[in-house]
DNA sequence: AGGTTCGCCTGCGGGC
DNA sequence: TGCCCGCAGGCGAACC
């Protein structure tokens, strides 16, 4: 499923296709996501330009300008949902099942390549293609959205006074969106393991020198997935490489069972917000 | 308001 | 081989 890492690489990896570009076309063939595209979108986006792509959370957003140049004052956000992926297909490219998407974008002048098209494949229909009015982050599905992790508003000591008195489990406190978002359950696994805390144990329990950790090590774990991401997705034209995991190491993610890396001990494993949460008894207290 | 559960979906793995 | 079932999971909505 993609996190944050995967949602930034992705970005990256077709933006350079997109950025400047009039749309041609948008083709629903399933409008049928978490929620309905909105029926009229598709022609609501024709002959208006790309602005750069940005990222907000999980949140792909793509701001938009009149063919002068100037602002349209509204945009469309992507969320990739648990399985879904956008990639640069060429124009004969034939559809395949769960495909449900595709935008086609006029080349500019300068473009080398033949004219490729977004492509928008999700068998479980997750994700949600919807428009933004204005500024974006008013958006309803934004606005209570907490910092992003590798901006300097994500601090331990706001996560310290925000989890006093919460009887929260401390995983699933990271995983609040409202606390710092882009922290999935992968991530948040791994990152309370590299910090030796207990899943389960109260967010209001956990001490600001425990969160300084915390929040190094959500930042790091973070940051170099998004580098390896760089790497291990690189390639978002052409091919089925339909986005994997990250390369790096996990853990205890999918280890249940099995020993723990650093000590041996049998990783455990517990539903957590109905979410598993794998750790080790030995190494997380 | 904090905390919990539901529901949207399809693919997959296990049991028979 | 095929069928049924349970499970996975982001995250907003609905509930207590």
């Amino acid at each position: 499923m993609p996190e944050l890492p995967e949602v930034e690489t992705t970005r990256k990896g077709i933006n350079p296709w997109l950025e400047g570009r009039i749309i041609e076309r948008l083709e629903v063939r399933q409008p049928k996501l978490r929620w309905p595209i909105p029926e009229d979108l598709h022609q609501r986006l024709v002959g208006l330009k790309l602005a750069p792509l940005k990222r907000r959370a999980k949140y792909l957003l793509f701001p938009l300008l009149e063919n002068s140049g100037q602002e349209a004052g509204w945009g469309f956000l992507w969320h990739l949902g648990m399985s879904g992926s956008l990639r640069l297909v060429a124009a004969d490219a034939p559809w395949k099942k769960h495909d449900h998407i595709e935008l086609q974008v006029a080349p500019l002048a300068e473009d080398a390549q033949p004219p490729l098209r977004l492509r928008y494949h999700d068998p479980r229909r997750f994700g949600a293609l919807l428009d933004y009015q204005g500024d974006p982050a008013e958006h309803s599905l934004l606005r209570k959205l907490g910092p992003e992790p590798l901006s300097d508003a994500f601090t331990a000591q706001a996560l310290f006074q925000r989890s006093r008195n919460r009887k929260l489990a401390i995983k699933l406190f990271i995983m609040d969106n409202a606390q710092v978002v882009g922290v999935g359950n992968i991530y948040a696994n791994e990152a309370l393991f590299l910090a030796g805390i207990d899943p389960r144990r109260a967010a209001g329990r956990v001490s600001l020198k425990r969160y300084q950790r915390l929040v190094k090590i959500i930042r790091e774990v973070l940051a170099v997935a998004i580098e390896q991401g760089g790497t291990t997705l690189r390639d978002f034209v052409g091919g089925d490489g339909q986005p994997g995991y990250f390369a790096q190491e996990l853990n205890v993610y999918g280890r249940a069972g099995l020993p723990c890396k650093v000590c041996g001990t049998v990783l455990q494993e517990v539903k957590l917000g109905q979410r598993s949460s794998i750790w080790c008894k030995a190494c997380q207290a």
